[in-house]
Parts: C-alpha cells; structure tokens; sequence
DNA sequence: TTAACTGGAAAA
DNA sequence: TTTCCAGTTAAC
C-alpha cells in the first residue's frame, strides 16, 4: 500500500495485448480453464506465449504459463496483474499446448497435470547459455537402408515430405541403427524427429545409433535419470532449436521437436510406455495423436505387434510395414516349443530343474559354439486361473474379464464383475474344471546352473542389469527385458517363463508373453548360423504359434478379434474408476453414460495392509465412438465432486493397460 | 491474499 | 426486520 491505494491500481497494463490467458498448475478439475491477467508494459516484451509466469490465484501466488495474449478478456469481473515473468523462454509450444489440451480431454484429466508431464521443472542457470545454430545438414541414409522390408526404401523416401504411418514388423539384427536410419532420412529433409524407447537402456543403443550415423550435435538423449540442470539444458537444446532430433523415454514423447517429420514408438507393448501419473496417458497413444495433429509420420515399431497397433492398420489409418520375404528366414533363429508332458532330461541335474530334454539338449551343443541365454519370470507373478486341460486363461463367462479364486475351496469369481461363475466352461477346448497355475521356474533357474557345472554362468535382471555379454560359451540367465546382448548373438535362447506369462490374470497375458520371447529370441544368432531357441510351453497354444513361426501380426490381428468380443480396448473404449465406496458411487451417480454404455462392479480391489482403507472398482465400457464422450462426463463428475470439495479421491484411468 | 458471501446474533 | 461481525469461499 501507497498513501492508503493498493499498489496494483498503481500499475498500468501494456499499451498493446494487455491480456495474457494463463494456464496455472492447479490440477483441480473443476479450474481446468485459461485465466486472464493484466501484463505491466514492463512485463510486456518477455510475457509472451510458452513463458512461465507466478501469479496471484485465490490468494496462492501459483506458477502458470501463458497460452496467449489478447486485447481483451471475457472476465466480467476484475483482473489481477501477472505477480511476475520467470524468464522469456517459451516452454510450452502452442502446438504442444494443444495436443496437451487433446490429451487431457482424451484421458479425462486436467490440462495442468498434462503440462507438468510435457515441461520439465524449471533451471533458471540453464537458460543463461546463449542460444547455438543448429546442426550442420544431415545426409540421407545410404542406399539399401532398411532393404530387408518390402516397402523399406519407399518409407524413407515419403518421410521426406509426406506423414507415413507404419507398425513395423522389425526382424532381428540392429533395430537401433535401422530406426536411426529413419531418423537421419527425416532430418535430411530438414524436419525433426522423435523416437521414444520404454526404458534408458533403449536410450542408450539408439543415442549411440545415432551418434553413428548423425555425428555430434544433432540430436539429445531425455531420461528420467539425467538431473534437473542436465534435464533441462537438453529440454532447451530441442525448443530452442538446437538439435533436430530426441530419443528419450516416454516423457520424450512431448519434446517440443520443430517442424516434426517423424515420431517412432519402439516396442509399444512395454508396459514402461503408459505414464503413471495423472491422467495415465499412454505414449504411443500421444504419439499417434501428436503425428495426426502436425502432419508427421509415426513408426510404431518391434518384434512383437500389439492390438492397439493392428487395429491402427485394420482401420486404415497406418499400413504395415514387414519383413521382405527372403529377409525373414536369413534373421530368425530355428524355434521349437517343448511341453511340459515333453519327457524331462536324461541328465539328473536337470531332472532337477525340471528341464524338458529338448531345451537341456539344446543348450548343451549351443554352449560349445558360444552363450546361451535362459529367460526366467520376474518374481511376483499373480497366476490366475487356467483350464485345467487346454492351459488356457480362464475367462469370465458373463464379461471376459480374468477369474481368481478367492479361497481355497471357492467357486471362482470374475476380478472385473465380481460374478460368481460357479459352472464354467472353457472356450478353447470345453473342459470344465479351471486352477491355479504354480508358478516355480525361478527355482528352476537357480538350479540350472548345476545342470551345467562346467560353463560360467552370470544372471541381469532386478538391479543388476547386464548390458552385453561376450562370445564365450556362458549360461546368461535374465528376466525378461534385462536380457543382454551378445556380441555375435546367442548361440540358443531357452525361454522357461512359458506358464507363469501365459497364466498372468491379464487380458494381454498371451501378448506379454509373446513380446517377451520375441524379444529374447531376437538376440539369438539366425538359424543359418546355427541358433536355436526352445520355448518351454505348449505348441498348440497361439501365442507359442505365433513365435515358432514368427508372425507377430498374425497373432495381434487374433489378438484384435478377442477384444472385439470381449468389448475391450482398442476396439472399446474402458474407464475404470477407482476410490473409496461412498465416492465411487458418487461418481457413478452424476454420469451420464453414453449409448451402449456397460457397467460392471463394483469390486473390492485387495487391500495392502489390513488398516488400510477400503477401496473398490468400477469399469465402464463403450463402443469407440462414444470415448469421447465418456472421458467428458467422467471430467465433469469429478469436477463437481472438487468444486464442493468432497471427500476422498476417486481415480478415473481410460483404458488402462493392465486391469488387475 | 482478499473481496464477496454466509449465517448467526444483537439491536431496534 | 435491519445491521454488524466473524468465519468461509472462490479462485481472473
């Protein structure tokens, strides 16, 4: 106060725009709108668009971002001066505010929590270093880059200027050098690229890829890991213009490339790609959108092929792009399935391990000609219920959600609808009596070792993860994900994880599990070679098929038609909104469900301790179409439930990636 | 942080 | 019924 004045009537908004709409980091869902406020002439010149703001909201002095400047506001009451501008760097990009919008309406969450996933946290030190000229021009790939798919070369030549979408069908070999070789194809037509890899080691073979083929200075590598500064400086490199390209992991997928030719997802079927945080948006599914909005390509790349993938293709919006028809057979190694009923090994040891004769025999003549590599199951593995028969995943009769049994000598009971089904029937082969699946392979694995005293053995997997292993005859034994490379590949792969993957209670289980072992028999030397992989499961069953035979995208358009019956995601779309009794059935109540809307539950999700409060689930479905609809009235009944500030929180996740 | 609103109590 | 005041609410 001055002389009895509040100081802000003192101020005087700018001459021109006096007006910035503010986005504020306020992730209540009822205040998911732009705010205006007055910009002084002083603030004017560095209050522009993208650049963080502090202004007073309700009292709070908040951090915000300008979305825009305008003559005039709506506001029919008064309007408060911006507190003060942090900085003239615009970090939020209007293209990336409105695919932030997008998202935050698509996944029914609040424009606030997107932006925080999409801005790195602010490191004033970063911004001081002057701005550098960007890379020197990139040459494009050399001819017969990515000749081993039919299409290959065409790909590289519409990145140029057109927006090819793909779901590539990669072989084994370099997949890191052959996304690079995409990449450098669309930084050679002058437009930046982004490629997003579930986890930093991923990061690191395609930054090194890159490195190889782009030189210095061309692109920046984005991981959770770097730090604040590091992450930072990088996130500037790339707005400012520095650098063209961005391999990163999932929160790369919102950096703000210029002039966005092409977006890669590697291996979407990783679970690592669906952010856990509010509002649970899925990379590749940002991807997609990201590449609709600025006229970009998109490759969803990997071995294994999802659903969410083959529905893209089956709608027409992406095309395939697969393996040559003389390319397959010269990358991928001989592979076998041995069943459990297979007779086990002459060899006592691994009698002990219960390994089938096939995989014990295979490992013994592939030790001599370099390493083998065993994939064993992470621990902790929920199994569900199978047919007792087929080994088949056991599915609810009335919804297709997974069965459980809650005690011992109880009928099973849906995890989604909470139905008792006390007849069941298997839809694979009629059998009428379902169990439980033991899960004991990671004994088995401890007990390898024995079964081959003479070899060195080393384990990656959990905190230890090995990188790359060399030519040596070694037993590499690795969970799933944490399997290092050889250096001219594995001689044989044994994959034990067969039952405990397949019986997952998870709609994706056979889908797992199939991009689990594709991505560890990709390490295994071709069978030209002499590689060899066993997969210790039942031949008949599809995703097994699918590997022996390697046709991933035979098995996601299968994959594709399960959902279509079952009403699930992709073809469906699903919420399930999770919280406290009392508020999830507040929630239920103010929505106004779309057409063919189906509800189930709610179920009591298993609690962490006894103390701890009660919390159910709901899941609600919808045909496709009516997705949008469905995340909009689920935004507004939990913005009514913050506007009057009701008691317990209430999570709404739109088709989510594992439904326990 | 603060203006606007709410509801209860005192004054008339 | 009006006025005053303390506590609460919205949020530019």
């Amino acid at each position: 106060m001055v002389g009895g004045v509040p100081k802000a009537r003192l101020r005087e908004a700018a001459a021109s725009l006096p007006v910035a709409r503010v986005v504020v980091d306020v992730s209540l869902p009822h205040l998911d709108r732009p705010f205006d406020y007055l910009v002084t002439e002083a603030q004017s010149a560095s209050a522009v668009p993208g650049v963080r703001v502090r202004v007073r909201f309700a009292g709070q002095l908040v951090d915000a971002i300008v979305l825009e400047r305008t003559e005039r506001s709506d506001h029919g009451g008064r309007l408060s001066f911006l507190e003060r501008v942090l900085g003239a760097e615009p970090v939020l990009s209007a293209d990336v505010a409105a695919l932030a919008r997008e998202v935050a309406d698509r996944w029914a969450g609040t424009l606030a929590d997107v932006v925080r996933l999409a801005v790195p946290p602010r490191h004033a030190a970063a911004e001081k270093r002057a701005v550098r000229l960007p890379g020197a021009p990139v040459d494009p790939p050399v001819p017969g880059a990515l000749s081993r798919y039919a299409g290959g070369a065409a790909f590289l030549d519409e990145v140029r200027s057109a927006a090819p979408r793909r779901s590539w069908m990669m072989l084994p070999g370099d997949w890191a050098g052959e996304i690079a070789a995409a990449v450098q194809a669309t930084l050679a037509a002058e437009r930046g690229a982004l490629v997003v890899v579930p986890d930093a080691r991923d990061v690191r073979r395609v930054d090194d890829a890159l490195d190889r083929l782009l030189g210095p200075g061309q692109h920046v590598a984005l991981t959770a890991d770097l730090g604040r500064a590091e992450r930072y400086r990088r996130f500037l490199a790339v707005s400012r213009g520095e650098v063209r390209a961005v391999v990163g992991t999932r929160a790369a997928v919102w950096a703000p490339v210029r002039r966005l030719g092409l977006a890669v997802i590697w291996d979407d079927g990783d679970d690592l790609h669906a952010e856990p945080r509010a509002p649970y948006p899925h990379a590749r599914e940002v991807a997609a959108l990201r590449a609709h909005r600025a006229g970009a390509g998109l490759l969803i790349a990997g071995y294994a092929v999802t659903a969410e993938a083959a529905e893209l293709c089956e709608n027409g919006w992406m095309t395939r792009l697969e393996p040559a028809v003389q390319a397959r057979p010269r990358a991928v190694p001989a592979i076998r399935a041995a069943g459990n009923d297979e007779e086990l090994a002459d060899d006592p040891a691994a009698r002990v391990a219960r390994l089938p004769s096939l995989a014990w025999r295979t490992a013994r003549d592939a030790l001599r000609h370099g390493p083998v590599l065993v994939q064993v199951p992470r621990r902790g593995y929920q199994p569900g219920l199978a047919c007792a028969h087929c080994r088949a995943t056991a599915h609810c009769p009335t919804c297709g959600g997974p069965l459980a049994r809650p005690a011992l000598d109880h009928a099973p009971v849906c995890r989604w609808c909470g139905v008792t089904a006390a007849v069941w029937r298997c839809t694979v082969c009629g059998g009428s009596e379902c169990r439980a699946v033991v899960v004991g392979v990671r004994r088995t694995a401890e007990e390898l070792g024995r079964a081959f005293p003479s070899v060195p053995v080393r384990t990656s997997g959990g905190g230890a993860v090995i990188d790359a292993v060399s030519d040596h005859p070694t037993l590499v034994i690795a969970t799933p994900g944490a399997e290092p490379s050889a250096e001219t590949g594995y001689a044989a792969a044994i994959l034990l994880d067969g039952w405990a993957l397949l019986a997952r209670p998870d709609l994706r289980a056979g889908e797992e599990a199939l991009r689990r072992w594709l991505g560890a028999a990709a390490l295994v030397r071709p069978s030209e070679e002499g590689g060899r992989v066993v997969v210790v499961a039942p031949g008949e069953l599809r995703p097994v098929q699918a590997l022996v035979r390697w046709r991933p995208g035979w098995h996601a358009d299968r994959e594709l038609d399960d959902r279509r019956t079952l009403h699930l995601p992709p073809v469906a779309r699903l919420a399930a909104v999770t919280g406290p009794p009392s508020a999830v059935a507040e929630v239920m109540g103010a929505l106004e469900l779309p057409r063919g809307a189906e509800v189930l539950g709610p179920v009591p999700l298993p609690r962490a301790s006894a103390t701890s409060p009660e919390v159910e689930r709901m899941l609600i479905r919808v045909p496709r179409r009516e997705g949008a609809a469905l995340a909009a009235t689920l935004k507004a009944a939990q913005a009514g439930r913050s506007a009057r500030k009701a008691l317990g929180v209430v999570k709404v996740e739109i088709d989510p990636a594992v439904i326990g």
